[in-house]
DNA sequence: CTGAAAGCGCTTACAG
DNA sequence: CTGAAAGCGCTTACAG
């Protein structure tokens, strides 16, 4: 069944039978259209979309580079862009990296060759090397992680600004003695949201004590060693802004084993937004990411090339849940204040 | 850059630089290849997979097809389907279904209509139209999910089992009045694991009481709600088997709103294994699966297709912690008897 | 408005 | 062991 054996049927040519079904270039005469509709219903015919992207030189398919498929954060992230790609008839071709640069680098390689029309990546590191794909003449946006290097178009949320904003309700609920639990330093998410609590504090005129300060892994082990270290310290903690959300479902863990009662002894606070910070216990209060909007700006990027490099800052949203100590940890229904 | 030019650069023919990129069908003679190797080193050249696709019938791609991205337990199947799938060279299409069958059937089309060399699907409902991919001549694989057709390949766990020793387990506790939380019954996976979870009792001589019973959506919500009726409920229930993990992470929630202690008042025992079980408060025994068996059982199926559609059974480990009594729960480290 | 034909970059019988 | 050439199923100037 090929655009030959339609054009049989409609009496016509090929030309014109891809000139209906892609509605262009040409005008068809509405009769010679209705006919040939007709022959592709009738013969159930489907376009081979490998043939068409070889003649046409687009893909219509998208890479995606996650560090993660377990992290729920990259999974909300990759929920959102699928469905808006899907929107516009847009696949993604699926990449883990495994928070391994080689991994990537192969993933960015096999994507290439694979003809992509874009690629959405969260990047392992600042290193990473995109070269291949702009020499490729492929659009690339970095989500979430952003690089070294500032010739590549970005989406993410203000960083500073988020830890920041978590951490001045950390000290609105008046607590003082406020730990940080981030991300390794090669990240500069990591990074931004380390500045944003050393800001709030700051300028808070509290104390920001090196030994509150834990640089572990972005996942919940990472947050459960540096809960173990953090409740069994000799220096006081009273509340801990964590930077996110995957740490912080491993830090609550740690308080529970430890007997650290959240909030009552120590409030918490976290970065992302994903479903799983609903269900903790306690319900966790975090800096909430607006997965659509991320995606639509990143899909947005990566459909209409500019010349210049863009950085998209989205909005974030303070939500308002038990850990922190603005609802009863008990009667929380989970629900939000967004 | 194409083979053209590389087949210049080497004094060659196109034919020849595909042998030895290809390593076949003809034999080349080492000089040769070296030439060519040379040449395509020196020119940088990268294979077009869509041409590669177009003249071999094979687009080296499958389809991935879930219910829903946000679910940790799919995306887990993601995470290894992804890994063995790149040790091959292959690549997945990503598509979530979000549990809607029109989607779904958009997905299968869409992917069709891609050439991808094989599906692996876990179908939103029984109902599940696979009849296309066939006709298409592309193997397709179900997995965790079977539909009452049984035309086609299938990969999972013995669910009927796997609930039938997570209940024994609870019963071994010392526990009688056992409830069950399971999924809808337009899925065969939450039959499977109702039906284990009576045979368990039965055997027990134990009490069958569908005052007991919940189905609900296979999400945390769902298990939120059943978990709100059951704790609150007249007919006493000291134990719960729970047929999917993020239903456990949402009737653990609930126990901690109304008060109630897991596992001295009512343990639990629920089905996945995902890393979420071993961080959560307190942390889940679980029926855990073996992704990377399941994945790698999958993709075998899909690659090399059978005359006859093959049904393979994969075992799975019940994992000992303390939402069921097995361990103190303050001093669980998250470890498992694995 | 329509059609014959070149071309997209590969693979692979076929002939040598 | 090597090469000229047909063919994969589309798109799209170009000519009419």
């Amino acid at each position: 069944m090929t655009r030959a054996d339609v054009a049989l049927a409609a009496g016509t040519s090929t030309a014109v039978v891809s000139y209906v079904l892609n509605d262009g270039p040409r005008p068809v005469a509405p009769a010679t259209r209705r006919r040939v509709l007709e022959a592709v219903a009738a013969t159930g015919y489907r376009p081979d979309s490998i043939a068409r992207a070889l003649a046409s030189g687009a893909t219509r398919t998208l890479g995606l580079i996650v560090p993660d498929l377990s992290n729920p954060f990259f999974t909300a992230l990759g929920h959102s862009l699928e469905d808006v790609a899907s929107n516009v008839g847009l696949v993604f071709l699926l990449g883990d990296s495994a928070e391994d640069a080689v991994r990537q680098e192969d993933l960015i390689q096999s994507f290439i060759s694979r003809r992509v029309d874009g690629l959405v990546v969260v990047p392992v590191d600042e290193e990473t090397e995109l070269s291949s794909a702009r020499d490729a003449g492929i659009p690339v946006v970095l989500l979430d992680r952003t690089l070294a290097e500032p010739e590549i178009s970005t989406v993410g949320i203000d960083n500073v600004e988020a830890a920041r904003v978590a951490t001045e309700h950390l000290i609105g609920h008046g607590r003082t003695d406020i730990g940080l639990v981030s991300g390794p330093s090669s990240l500069v998410t990591a990074e931004a949201r380390a500045q944003g609590w050393e800001v709030a504090l700051r300028s808070a005129g509290l104390p920001v004590d090196p030994r509150r300060v834990h640089r572990t892994g972005f996942d919940r082990r990472g947050g459960y060693l540096a809960g173990l270290e953090l409740f069994s310290s000799d220096v006081p903690v009273d509340a801990v802004f964590v930077a996110s959300e995957q740490q912080a479902v491993g830090l609550l863990r740690a308080a529970h084993e430890r007997g650290t009662r959240v909030p009552t002894d120590t409030a918490v606070v976290a970065v992302d937004g994903t479903e799983a910070s609903e269900y903790c216990v306690p319900s966790l209060s975090t800096i909430s990411q607006r997965f659509d909007e991320l995606a639509s700006h990143a899909l947005e990027l990566v459909r209409v090339p500019r010349s210049r490099a863009r950085s998209i800052v989205c909005d974030f949203d303070l939500v308002r849940r038990a850990s922190c100590g603005c609802t009863e940890a008990t009667s929380d229904q989970g629900g939000s204040d967004r």
